[in-house]
RNA sequence: GUCCCCAUCGUCUAGCGGUUAGGACACCGCCCUUUCACGGCGGUAACCGGGGUUCAAGUCCCCGUGGGGACGCCA
């Protein structure tokens, strides 16, 4: 049988960072078998459903690069076939309506809140035999009262949950739409899904829907899918990751300047380990992966460790790839660079500097624009009375090199240094601000071959001038 | 409250009865250095508590404690 596995969102917000974990770890698993991936879209609550999310979720998903084979399937296209299922399961017995109130519901939960019980329906309608038709009504599954529901789960092991603590739970609201717990075990078996990978928060749906598949098991596939249940992603209060703690959207990500396949790194190490690798391809993970060896035990997101990661990548990716992800900054910050030097090349120079995408694109505008300001901060500690002698110094010798390249360019600011007799750290801070405006860039020769020869002496001039001005 | 899950450095983890408890992030030193980084070397730092089982327990069992989750006509 192909393994397949699924990836069912609802349609209620953005793509969260904990859905994007469930994700991988359900890609990997179809990848790492020839399997199938599903992307459903569960969109059974129209009230908070929105065309926006599910956009979001389709963004989300491409951004990150977890491609599905099936879908997205949409839940609302399906209602015809859940009423189908619900039929059969009034008809041999295993669902029934029920007029309960809301209003008596609550009043029962509560009561039992406080007698200190687990709020549950007390089955009141079981066996009443209402057919729906003359009050208003929902239907609930039959859920067996006796015996144990044995979960053989791939993360946790061994779960049994005695029937008792499980109530008879509505499989279609009063309007007649299915509700979640249907919907997913129809989907699941009739889209042949052998592995239901999610977040352990559904653990306890789990034993439900195993008992809704059992009793479809006569008119549906009896096999049942295995379950593994993945641990809950949380902040670093402890609490479950949520919108306080910051970026849990997958494209707020994008945004701070992460690489997809970064995010995805870290998210497989949060939880997951092999031996004491950190950094896998993407070919690796999908080799390596076992969903066995994911840790039981929820974990907390760390950024600085998602911030080494990307630099990890920014270190060793080719420069084309990375200019593919930069680009998307460039135009968020408004920088155009075809007019400069090779972006491949200023990649290569400002590489190990930068821990985001974004921090590369902000950091490299010298390349491409003049500057009409020094920093102000590099300027008081590097421009003194002898700086208009020393850029001038260096101007001339660099308006008369023929070759411009990084060699020539260091060997005339040794020159330099040998001939005002001052030591580097006289002549190299000065130039730097003079050339780049700012205190920091990459090696001088380096900066300086990029910035190009006409730039690099225009702004010689300019800052020989304002040095001038200023500290004559 | 009831049920379910979980428990090794601050964080992510290795460990699957016998280890000087390993690695990574972060942090702190030192080195490299024209800036900022990168890099190199070194350091601080953990088995939640209590009972068992065993010659031997971080590892197995039980009970606490702590954390998380679920308890909707949400998914």
């Amino acid at each position: 049988m192909t393994v397949k596995t699924r990836f069912a969102p609802s349609p209620t917000g953005y793509l969260h960072i904990g859905g994007v974990r469930t994700a991988l770890y359900s890609w990997l698993h179809a990848r790492q078998y020839n399997g199938k991936f599903i992307l459903r879209i569960e969109d059974t609550d129209r009230e908070r459903s929105t065309q926006e999310s599910v956009e979001a979720i389709i963004e989300g998903m491409n951004w990150i690069g977890l491609g599905y084979d099936e879908g997205p399937i949409f839940q609302t296209d399906r209602f015809d076939r859940y009423a189908e299922v619900i039929s059969q399961l009034i008809e041999q017995g295993d669902a029934y309506h029920c007029v309960c109130s809301r209003e008596e519901l609550d009043a029962m939960r509560e009561a039992q809140r406080a007698n200190k019980e687990k709020p549950r329906y007390n089955g009141k309608c079981r066996d009443a035999k209402h057919n729906g038709a003359d009050v208003e009504s929902v239907i609930r599954f039959r859920n067996p009262v006796e015996g144990d529901v044995v979960i053989d789960d791939l993360i946790k092991g061994q779960i049994i949950i005695n029937n008792r603590e499980l109530d008879d739970l509505i499989i279609a609201r009063s309007d007649g739409t299915p509700t979640y717990n249907l919907t997913v075990v129809v989907d699941d078996l009739d889209m042949g899904v052998t592995h239901v990978i999610r977040g352990d928060d559904h653990i306890n749906n789990t034993p439900r829907q195993i008992n809704m598949m059992k009793a479809l098991g006569t008119i549906m596939r009896a096999d049942l899918p295995k379950f593994a249940h993945a641990p809950m992603i949380l902040g670093d209060d402890g609490k479950r990751l949520s919108k306080r703690h910051g970026a849990v959207s997958v494209m707020q990500y994008r945004d701070e300047g992460f690489f997809p396949q970064a995010l995805l790194n870290y998210l497989l190490r949060l939880g997951w380990s092999h031996e004491d690798q950190e950094i896998f391809s993407r070919e690796e993970m999908i080799e390596l992966f076992k969903l066995e060896n994911v840790n039981g035990a929820p974990s907390t997101f760390n950024t600085k460790k998602l911030l080494w990661v990307n630099e990890q990548y920014i270190k060793t990716l080719p420069a084309a790839e990375i200019a593919e992800h930069l680009q998307w900054h460039l135009d968020d910050q408004r920088l155009d660079v075809s007019n400069g030097p090779a972006l491949n090349d200023v990649i290569e120079a400002h590489r190990d500097r930068a821990k985001t995408l974004r921090e590369l694109a902000a950091s490299i505008r010298y390349y491409y624009e003049d500057f009409s300001e020094y920093d102000e901060k590099a300027t008081k500690k590097h421009f003194k009375t002898a700086t208009p002698n020393i850029l001038q110094n260096l101007s001339d010798k660099f308006s008369k090199l023929s070759d411009w390249n990084a060699e020539n360019i260091q060997a005339e600011i040794y020159a330099s240094c040998d001939e005002l007799e001052l030591g580097m750290g006289k002549v190299g801070p000065a130039l730097r601000v003079a050339v780049t405006g700012s205190g920091t860039s990459p090696s001088l020769d380096i900066t300086l071959a990029l910035v190009g020869q006409q730039r690099s002496l225009q702004r010689l001039e300019k800052s020989v001038a304002f040095a001038k001005q200023k500290y004559a």
